[in-house]
DNA sequence: CAAATCTATTAAACAGTGTTCAATATAAAA
DNA sequence: TTTTATATTGAACACTGTTTAATAGATTTG
């Protein structure tokens, strides 16, 4: 069946069509600024279009949210190159910094926009994934002996609290106006600080 | 003028029954799910009238902002009977866990909520205070030999970044997910991960 | 080929939102 | 008592997400 199939072809091009539209609106106003009218008119849709592509505006941002999460774990499956688990661990906290710099409005939708509720949905499938993968990582650099007598779990949770503190901090620019120096600068060294402290360990 | 000072004690009490019905509105459905017309109906008034005592919707969460942080710097200040700089250190980290346990909502609208945007207002002077008591306290504990090497400036914002990742990862409910324990106990572990990381430096 | 069916699209409608404003009712001052 | 100032209202405006009946277009069937 060569026609349904053509069919087929476009239900997933206008899918796609809406999602790229979506995003622009999502990443440039944020969630609650994007209305389905916008998303529509900017394909030159109309409103009810939408809804016989997607369940409801939460499902169109949830789509997205997926989107940015397996862009994240890309950035950190690059990391596996490095062997040493040490060097890994400081160069995922890095990766995560520069996630947020480079693409801080997937990291809103990510971990910061309050929509989704409760942690479900394939995204944080894929976080816990991640978080899993951190704990590993961990688990090698105590296997060499680092971080004696620490919980690897309490370990993780820190590591991510950490990084995402500072992350959080940047991405509601709640940094700039308390200290002086660029958000960016503060970020490094505020993460430095914590490998220097972590390094006797 | 007797008569004026009575209106204008009727203003002031006015101007307070809309930000108690308003409170209980933001802290039980959050920014977005809160309406000038649930306020003012909560209180039997009519919308427009709200709108002779507040500029806008964003006027009144940032008296409810101003509010938390107030709350907030209140529990802070009580820790200056604790002497030793390194064990004020320590309570003020689970001061602030606390604050975001018992006070989630306020912890929402004071650090995660994006409506405000940049970081103005009474509310973030009261934050900039907070933040520099934070590295007074710090500082103390440096002229007591603690943490050599150390920037004062980063080790406050690798502190803060520390302790509101956790709280964080815990009012969007991102922990209970991914680890099997209790919020409330991860929290503190994690918490007491970080001091026992930072205790030999 | 014509009729019936299925698919995709639309405009209109509904109930909600923040906000403004002319019309008030109430109270104070003249 | 009349004028003035203050406080309150309900209606209106331009939005929002979502539903739905009507419809145009293409495909399949008789």
């Amino acid at each position: 069946m060569s026609i349904s199939k053509r069919k087929e072809q476009e239900k997933i091009e206008m899918h796609k069509r809406i999602l790229d539209s979506a995003r622009r609106i999502f990443l440039e106003k944020g969630y609650e600024q994007t209305s389905i009218r916008n998303i529509a008119s900017a394909i030159s849709y109309s409103p009810g279009s939408i809804y016989f592509y997607f369940k409801d505006k939460s499902e169109i941002f949830h789509e997205l949210h997926k989107e940015g999460f397996r862009l994240f774990l890309s950035q950190m499956k690059a990391l596996d190159v490095i062997g040493d688990p040490y060097e890994r661990y400081k160069a995922m906290g890095l990766v995560f910094i520069r996630f947020a710099q480079n693409h801080t409005d997937y990291y809103n939708l990510m971990f910061l926009v309050s929509e989704t509720g409760k942690a479900e949905g394939e995204g944080f499938q894929i976080a816990q994934g991640a978080i899993e993968h951190l704990s590993g990582v961990i688990q090698q650099c105590q296997d060499q002996g680092r971080f004696q007598g620490l919980d690897n779990k309490y370990l993780t949770l820190m590591t991510l609290s950490m990084v995402h503190g500072i992350c959080s901090l940047y991405c509601k620019d709640r940094m700039s106006g308390f200290f002086e120096k660029s958000s960016e600068e503060l970020m490094l060294h505020g993460y430095e600080t914590f490998l220097a402290v972590i390094d006797q360990k």
